[in-house]
DNA sequence: GCGACAG
DNA sequence: ATCTTGTCGC
């Protein structure tokens, strides 16, 4: 599939903010709710800056998987909190590009809307590639949130400057909750419908389990 | 064995 | 993010 190249790559925290703050303005909030085909992303890292990115797509359906891709590479950026996207990005846009088939939604390990800018890893790739993205965290980042009830599917507002950014969910009883944000292309009450519909079994959503096997254990 | 969770 | 050890439970 095809992904643009609407900045160079930056050389400074300085350039990544502020392409941050300029791609910030192509986020759209609402978009389609239904998903023909999902694809999972993650990366995996190595040793000092070698990364493996895989990309998984799903049928939106049935999670049977229609194709994977693994890609090589390098860190790409040093850690800055905030800027994390820029470490993965090159990877895995490669890893997209390799992809045969367009998928209808990317699913992504990290945030989106819920970042310090506005714009975390879920909204730069749904940005790239013009497709509805969700971003998917394990632990807080941003904002404050109330803990969500015990049951599956309770969930809680991220609230940061004064405006909800994203929602605490409970995907299942007794295990700690996910923190779903907008990527781009999508409204917070598809996301977190989506998320849900993908965590039947697991903490985690199915496409984002399949990817991180993957980048883990390329075969 | 795998998943969740602890330190 | 990674790695390592160990417990509990399905």
């Amino acid at each position: 599939m095809q992904v643009r190249r609407l900045h160079p790559w930056p050389s400074s925290v300085a350039e990544a903010e502020s392409i941050q703050d300029r791609l910030r303005g192509h986020v759209e909030l609402t978009g389609p709710t239904g998903f023909a085909l999902v694809a999972g992303l993650d990366v995996h890292y190595h040793g000092d800056d070698a990364v493996t990115a895989a990309v998984v797509v799903l049928d939106g359906s049935t999670l049977a998987p229609v194709e994977h891709v693994v890609a090589e590479g390098r860190v790409a950026f040093p850690y800055v909190p905030g800027l994390f996207a820029f470490r993965e990005l090159p990877a895995l846009i490669d890893a997209l590009q390799r992809l045969t088939v367009t998928p209808d939604l990317l699913v992504c390990d990290g945030y989106g809307l819920a970042h310090p800018r506005g714009f975390g890893l879920a909204c730069h790739l749904g940005v790239l590639t013009a497709l509805p993205a969700l971003g998917v965290g394990k632990t807080p980042f941003i904002g404050t949130h109330e803990p969500p009830g015990p049951e599956r599917g309770a969930w809680t507002p991220i609230v940061h400057e004064g405006a909800t950014v994203g929602r605490a969910l409970r995907t299942q009883r007794g295990v700690k909750p996910v923190y779903v944000s907008q990527g781009h292309r999508i409204s917070l009450d598809t996301a977190t419908d989506q998320v849900l519909r993908l965590t039947a079994r697991f903490r985690l959503p199915e496409p984002i389990r399949h990817a991180d096997h993957l980048a883990r254990h390329p075969s």
